[in-house]
DNA sequence: TTACTTGTTTATAACGTTATAAATACTGTA
DNA sequence: TACAGTATTTATAACGTTATAAACAAGTAA
């Protein structure tokens, strides 16, 4: 390496210019060969490649986002008491991992309890503060959606609406529900009860529909919990549960579509002297490798949040190069958790 | 609101230069008065204010960063197994919970399986893409923190070093030890078993130290676990935790400091037939309501996690005013948990 | 020789902000 | 009325990048 390499080296951050006083080149020139211009002449983009290697450039993230407006961040929106455990972590992993090979960024946005959900996404869009975002926990008439969608803003949604075509990701929480049905009925059970999400989300309808379906099928009682959903605190699922396993009519088959709140669920059991797999059964969602932990051992239908994340990212990415919305969306299938552990 | 006004609005993003327009001053005078600076008239500053309101003016955060230098961002770099559960979803709540009345972002930054940890640290720093950073699961010997002190970058450590003072949030985790080795011996416990943190880490020798200390004043013997620590997989330490409880001498007390190993722990003992509160006595660590919903009830002291966070972000949010290091820590005191739920 | 390609490089300006230094307006005093 | 001194505002330049349009060089056809 030269004296002139070296000093230039040695001075302060290491800038396109940095690369046009040691090339000779001009500036435009640099920044067009480290673009990949065709138009530049092979020779002339392969040196600028070595040069920018040997003094460790890197494009500077803020004056790339003034100038092209592009910021080259992915914004995860999450609600304040988004999960306690694991599923936003897991996610997060996801997209990460996906990210990694990108220029992107994944910036959270959590919202504050006291704000309107609205507010974070309006500043996002309005002061660009991100390429793309990614919505949690939709709604089947979800405001955020519809807003987006007016400002052609790129985003994708974990969970279907029943709004107008756009990116998705979403689990089958409707064959969720049937393998659970058809586990429990196998396992001659006849008066089932199901612990719904909480009714504003839009998997509540999927999963209370192949609930239906399914216990109509095999000519078996369905009853969906009432007072209580697997959003609630655990406390309010232990105590709601009780109270059911001790009614008149008490189930004997349990679904329950969340893993702490199947945790809750057993506790409320166990509290009523209920053995789970001689009294009951029960079928969980299994998100995490908690599941393999309860004792006795849980019965589960999996669901991949890490995967999740992972196709969001995906989908957003392919949103932002400008793909047809219309076509991008994913539905996770259900299978069941793995006995081992 | 004025047809000037109204014009202005209308058209493009807002910015300085907008408000120029309306008010008829110059940009300069803009920026300044939005800085709040005392040499530009009181009223000026408040008729800025007005029209910045009106209009919906937010600063450009890529023209501020280009300009001062400043990200207005803080890290948080995970590792990439960084805890499947609650952990870090907490510890974010936490983090963010503060900085939403700030102008910091918060940006995660997880490394990849196949890079070094030292590798995104590095790149924060040299391309400037954080103004400070937060570094989980502290070594006693850590050469982030050694990279860090050398570079003059402001950061925040989770957990104690035994490096220069710098600063640093940490939970006392021999008080958790002694506190826990109390509780076994007055429950008649006399063959206690710690499950260690894995060795690398602080907090390994902290716990150990508590341990040691505890079990020599009490007269009673301490086992430490080997082949398995709680940050092994699940499986691992119920694997590991049904060996030692066939063994010859068994432990009759265990202390698990993490609850997801805890369960994992009461799942070896359930396995060799031992009964919790009857055979064995087993204490945790509880981060996360799942705490509460073991059957039989968990013994635990309690580790606040999101408070952690807010401690971390007010740290660190400290060190960047220019506050001196040295001063800048805080040690959690371990407390039961509440034996409700 | 001129004109016209084709291939390659470059000057200029701009994104929105702020630090610096300079200019202007205002005040009170000589 | 002039002058210094203070209060307030402003012009200029720069941060690092890239879009646009223009310039240049070399080669080819007329």
């Amino acid at each position: 390496m030269s004296d002139a390499r070296e000093s230039l080296r040695l001075a302060r951050k290491p800038t396109q210019r940095t690369i046009a006083e040691i090339t000779g080149l001009a500036v435009t020139t640099v920044s067009r060969a480290l673009a990949g211009d065709e138009k530049i002449a092979e020779r002339t983009r392969a040196q600028v490649a070595e040069v920018a290697r040997e003094i460790g450039y890197v494009p500077d993230r803020a004056a790339q986002r003034l100038r092209t407006g592009r910021s080259n961040v992915i914004a995860l929106v999450l609600d304040p008491h988004s999960e306690i455990l694991g599923f936003s972590s897991s996610m997060i992993s996801g997209i990460s991992g996906v990210l990694h090979d990108t220029t992107f960024h994944l910036v959270l946005m959590q919202y504050a309890i006291d704000e309107p959900p609205m507010d974070p996404i309006r500043r996002i869009v309005r002061n660009r503060l991100a390429d793309g975002l990614i919505l949690a926990r939709t709604e089947p008439q979800d405001p955020r959606v519809a807003y987006l969608m007016r400002t052609g803003f790129p985003f994708v949604t974990h969970g279907r609406t029943e709004m107008a075509a756009h990116p998705w990701l979403d689990y089958d929480n409707a064959a969720f529900a049937r393998m659970a049905v058809e586990r429990l009925v196998g396992a001659g059970r006849r008066r089932l009860a199901l612990v719904a999400p909480a009714p504003k989300y839009s998997f509540n309808a999927h999963m209370r529909e192949g609930f239906r379906a399914a216990v109509a099928a095999h000519g078996v009682t369905g009853l969906v919990a009432q007072g209580f959903t697997i959003h609630d605190t655990p406390g309010a699922i232990t105590c709601g549960v009780r109270e059911m396993a001790q009614g008149a009519e008490a189930p004997d088959g349990w679904i329950c579509p969340g893993e702490i709140a199947a945790m809750a669920v057993q506790a409320g059991l166990t509290d009523c002297g209920q053995v789970i797999g001689r009294d009951v059964d029960l079928v969980a969602k299994q998100t995490s490798e908690v599941g393999n932990l309860f004792r006795p051992r849980l019965t589960a239908i999996y669901e991949d949040i890490e995967e999740a994340g992972r196709r969001l990212a995906q989908l957003l990415l392919a949103r932002i190069r400008g793909e047809d919305p219309a076509a991008l969306h994913h539905l996770q299938i259900p299978v069941w958790a793995g006995e081992d552990g």
